[in-house]
DNA sequence: CAGATCATTCTATCATGCTCGAAATATCGA
DNA sequence: TCGATATTTCGAGCATGATAGAATGATCTG
């Protein structure tokens, strides 16, 4: 029986997000919205081997970040929002327990200027 | 000459936080505000040794997450909000300039209910 | 100055993570 | 069914990170 540790999940997602190439396909996928993109051009954009992608591309998955459809020979992979909203709510939840001030200026700096 | 180089800064902090142990002293550290907490009592706290926890302190400070003040023979350990601020507003970035609706309802969720 | 306290740095061992070619799996078109 | 395409899984080699005892540095007190 596999136990919900917020902690836990957010070490993972922490530690997925921890690389240079996996950060770059987050925020590749984040900028490319709900329609994603396939696994191929992933690894071509991001110039490493297909093999190596797939790895990366598992880990970001296996921690909440990203979700992935198949469409016929193709996968698509995309941005899972509800993850990156977990992982950035547990880090916020820290700073409204401790020093709301704080945590109100740090928030309010974080408006979309779009 | 050393540049900077925001997801460069991202990665390390990233991989700062994506620790066990690390991530529960800088919770620790969030909660207990400016004064911070001593070395000491966050190695006591945390259950491991002096030698290690002050390996994980300098990982978190390298990455600019926490700060250091020496007072005598204790050394001050208190969460840096800047350095904070400036991974939130990275991550938050990408999702600004990508897709402002989904940006916009992640921000709304993480209002501090303090 | 000597001894005690607090913390870091050093060093070695052990564990985990990254990379990528080769092989395997899934799907399509002829 | 056969070959081509897209992707994943496997396996091995290499690199980086975690841990903690011992030694060192910094500071106070008597």
């Amino acid at each position: 029986m596999k136990e919900f540790n917020p902690q836990v999940s957010a070490v993972e997602a922490l530690g997925a997000l921890a690389h240079d190439t996996r950060l770059s396909v987050f925020r590749m996928l984040v900028k490319a919205g709900p329609e994603g993109l396939i696994a191929g051009a992933i690894a071509q954009a991001a110039n490493v081997p297909p093999s190596t992608m797939s790895h990366h591309l598992g880990i970001l998955e296996r921690a909440g970040l990203v979700e992935s459809e198949r469409e016929s020979r193709l996968i698509h992979y995309r941005a899972d929002y509800e993850g990156m909203r977990r992982l950035l709510a547990f880090l916020m939840q820290d700073c409204c327990q401790g020093v709301p001030e704080m945590c109100a200026e740090l928030l309010g700096e974080l408006n979309c200027n779009a």
